[in-house]
DNA sequence: CTTGAAATGCGTACGAAATACGCATATAAT
DNA sequence: ATTATATGCGTATTTCGTACGCATTTCAAG
């Protein structure tokens, strides 16, 4: 059986995930201070072993929740990082299995401190430091995924789980994409592509006209 | 470190890949038997564990070459394989890569039979068995896959390392898509996307107007 | 020598989709 | 009243894929 042969390569899987959020007009990313060594008092992206009775979506989520405290998300995996060196500082051939997710920065509650980080803080997506191991990359390819898939509903109803407002939602894609949309075209294409659907209920903001109140559309 | 611990996953990756031809107008797919439990006697795609010193991408191309001789092709990898039940069968859990290459029928040179597989063929893709795992679930996916990306130069250039005419191509996309493709517009697509740069030599077969040569465009 | 098959090559027409943008109206805060 | 923000309708333009007409070249077969 070929997990018991010494000659195959048999060790070291775990999951990357890049946390992200638009806050304050900016795209950000959720990054942990690591406490040993390889890298050690580098910054990383969130991410760690599998346990061997879970998938490994379910290690995205434990491992998002143990350090952030967020719950009900939908993280997508979107590339297998399988170069034998990239992880060669700890001796270990290690295969990496990214996902990105796009949260509410403000429903998080960091635990600063675990067993293994030192720290947890968002960041600037264009004031990243130097990452541990292949962070950087693994961070810019998730970036271009986020942006491609920026209408999937698993991405947004990660987002908005409940309500949401046609206005919310063109802010949070202009941001991702990083260029300014058109509201009557972003509103046509919502609707069109079936994208929202409507709840029938309105929302107040102070000084704004009352907005109606969608919902992601699972389908 | 995680490699030793027993609490994390840490067993069982394999590459699988779907080798497809479009030989005779038909597209196929190759397969080899299984000697050994579990599926006994079962077809499967091929594929296999991965040395501890080679890259993944090797790996696959490592086994396609012991079992069918073909040389110099360009895998590409499409998908992550998972599900922890995937392969229970074998007692352990395995995660499969899925790998998928377009190849010259005619250039493959069976090893009929090798350490596990009793038996290797080519099976037209509407007439697939059964097959061992999740496999005819992997090849269908490899299936839309290769529709999808058609168009790539790692595609293209397997089958076609050197010369190419428009007419060969258009049979291939004709087979693999399962649609009939009009001419002029089929050339005017392949010129302007700059998949094809003409070498400026001709190709005569008998009974036919003399046809321009091209070569797939790398970049 | 003519005819037909297969290839090159140019050009046009149509419809769908993305994009740009004009304009009218409603609501709330000031 | 004025301003900001949102809803909602409509239209013009551009781009792209697709359908297809037509002229010409080359070679084999009758």
């Amino acid at each position: 059986m070929q997990v018991n042969n010494p000659r195959y390569l048999n060790q070291g899987m775990h999951v990357i995930v890049s946390v992200i959020s638009v806050s304050g007009g900016k795209l950000k990313v959720l990054l942990a201070k690591r406490k040993n060594a390889p890298y050690t008092d580098y910054w990383s992206l969130l991410g760690g072993a599998v346990y061997n009775d879970e998938t490994l979506e379910n290690a995205v989520k434990r491992e998002i929740f143990e350090k952030s405290g967020i719950e009900n998300i939908e993280p997508m995996q979107y590339k297998l990082f399988s170069n034998p060196n990239r992880a060669k500082e700890t001796g270990f051939r290690m295969l990496g299995i990214a996902y990105v997710v796009l949260v509410d920065e403000s429903v998080i509650s960091f635990t600063k401190q675990t067993e293994k980080t030192s720290d947890i803080d968002w960041f600037d997506i264009n004031e990243v430091p130097t990452l541990a191991y292949d962070h950087n990359q693994v961070l810019n390819d998730s970036i271009d995924y986020l942006k491609q898939k920026i209408n999937s509903a698993k991405i947004l109803k990660t987002l908005y789980p409940n309500d949401v407002t046609i206005p919310e939602l063109q802010s949070v894609y202009e941001i991702v994409l990083g260029e300014v949309l058109d509201r009557r075209n972003f509103r046509k294409k919502l609707l069109q592509d079936n994208i929202i659907v409507d709840t029938g209920r309105e929302k107040q903001i102070f000084g704004k006209k009352p907005c109606k109140i969608y919902e992601i559309n699972e389908k």
